[in-house]
DNA sequence: GATGAATGAGATTTCATTCAT
DNA sequence: TATGAATGAAATCTCATTCAT
């Protein structure tokens, strides 16, 4: 990837953030992308090399954000609860957000186009959030399970809410949010 | 005279499950499914009449067994805890052992493929599990909040165990289900 | 050719005539024709070897109906102009109410069907009308000039009469068929 | 920046018609023509977008430098025998030597690729024939009788005398042309 | 003989990538 | 670098023909 130009990799990327949460990642082919974002074909192997490269870029840049974006505003002296939700939060304001990146790295989860390696990448983010949960199981405030468990938990709940609420099943509100916090706490919490 | 085969069909729909859970959908070709169900091309348009139709009739196929399966053996004069955690067991066990069902479905969800007519009977199909969790709020056993809410968490909980488990994140064992459940119960119950 | 049941072969070269005619000789199939004729694609075969040979067979049998009617009630006693005129309008009715026949023949001309050996035979037809204008030449009632380019002149008329009328360009009545054989003959007479 | 190469569709045009002479509408396929014309099949997608456009248009243009040549040289002010003559060599000469676009054009009119738009577009073509006719009309020259009979009586003339000049059934010579216009102006004359 | 499912070669079309400008 | 026409391999789909019943 080079760097002539980062304005076109940002329209690139929103490009094909837009068209599989539209379409699918299965329904996007390189022409789509570079007509949705105003440039010639051509141009967008200036900056990468092939389909399957800025594939990978893109999910390791929405990777990344997201767990960037999790953590904002988070100050390990709060108190485990409130951090948590301050972080819990976080995640379902930014998977409401960017409701296309978050379709997009479900796509790409079973997709042929990401490496192991970027699939390793991505894992090693997660390394914050077992330590958040850790905490939280030494302060005795959350069950003292397997953290994987623990994660998958919550993560799932999110995920499924994000997707409802963008599918119609749900009409998100301050009070379903809070609603949705406390069925997580409650199972959470020792 | 030869007739029509049933048997093809499921042949066609067993290679193409088989074939989107290891390469996606969108590494999938007409050419790769006929191979993998041991047909001619041609074959498969004898049966459907395009990518599009063979795949929206998989979608609703699978989307009815996993309804169909999770109420196996429910007796609605259970008491509700039990009747609940059987069920919660059934399509746990379902997406363990369809994974590539579910991936199927999932990958589905974004794609072009899958026309409104289809997504919307799909829908239909998730009735009894409403009815069931309006019966757990009159026993005022489970919280009475929004039943989608309470559904949308619920599935949430499972489908992201499924996806850990088999990604190597988590190593199921009667222990982790019993505390996974655990968790679900206790974010539910009022 | 078997001649297990002469109705099928009919059918067939009905099914056949229609669907020329309205979607073209490149626009029909094998499936096509046997749906319209309301028997089994495999039926077909039984009767003709192949789609070459059924559509050889097709040109042959309307090549031989259309000579066969255009001298119905030709009685060589009549005088020349009667004589003419009635062949005349045997041909234009023929045409008229054959109009698939026709068509047919036309897409026939140009297609990689017709054989060789086909067309040949289908020319060696010709030979009556050749007869005609001979003897109206040796009458001295008609211009002594090539027979072949009389023939070509009469017949061009009538083909382009026929397609007009089908295509709505004209609405044939008694009056504009006696006139346009009357442009004709006057074209023709010595 | 390469520019879209206007060429490339009189190549791809040549192509088709060349085939269709030989082997007839039903018998030429996009890969045909892309080899003929000496481009990638892809190539041919870049200027029309499937097989049907490619013959609508080719039909259209056909249609449009068949009238434009027939009027080549017409001065209004020549006497009407004279522009007549002109006119009727001008179309015989087209055709002679444009064989392959009249087979082409006549191919097509029973095919299912020409939508009708393209062909109320051809006949609107017509126009400037019927005016000449007309003309023939006022100065009492010709027959007075329906001018739509007398032009298929003429066109008809000249297209099966270009079909049997070709398939040999008559070998054309200066003298041969005029006995042929003969027929044509005795018949239409008043 | 009649049927229509099955076949696979071949047709149409798409699309990632290259290349001339 | 930017462009988009050109490419051709591969995908989707069709269809003449065969074959099992």
């Amino acid at each position: 990837m080079k760097l002539k130009d980062d304005k076109k990799v940002i329209q690139i990327f929103q490009a094909a953030l837009k068209l599989v949460a539209k379409k699918g990642l299965s329904g996007i082919t390189m022409g789509d992308i570079s007509r949705e974002a105003g440039i010639a074909t051509g141009t967008v192997y200036v900056y990468f090399k092939g389909k399957d490269e800025l594939i990978n870029a893109l999910f390791a840049a929405c990777r990344e954000n997201s767990v960037k974006v999790s953590f904002k505003g988070y100050q390990p002296q709060m108190p485990f609860k409130l951090a948590f939700k301050h972080i819990w939060l976080n995640i379902l304001r930014y998977k409401l957000q960017n409701f296309e990146e978050c379709v997009f790295l479900e796509q790409c989860y079973h997709s042929p186009f990401i490496t192991t390696e970027t699939r390793e990448k991505a894992l090693q983010l997660s390394a914050p959030f077992y330590e958040l949960m850790m905490r939280g199981q030494q302060e005795q405030l959350i069950k003292s399970t397997d953290v994987g468990l623990l994660l998958t938990f919550i993560i799932g709940t999110i995920n499924e809410l994000v997707k409802q609420t963008h599918y119609g099943g749900i009409t998100l509100n301050r009070s379903k949010i809070n609603t949705s916090f406390d069925l997580c706490w409650d199972g959470l919490k020792a």
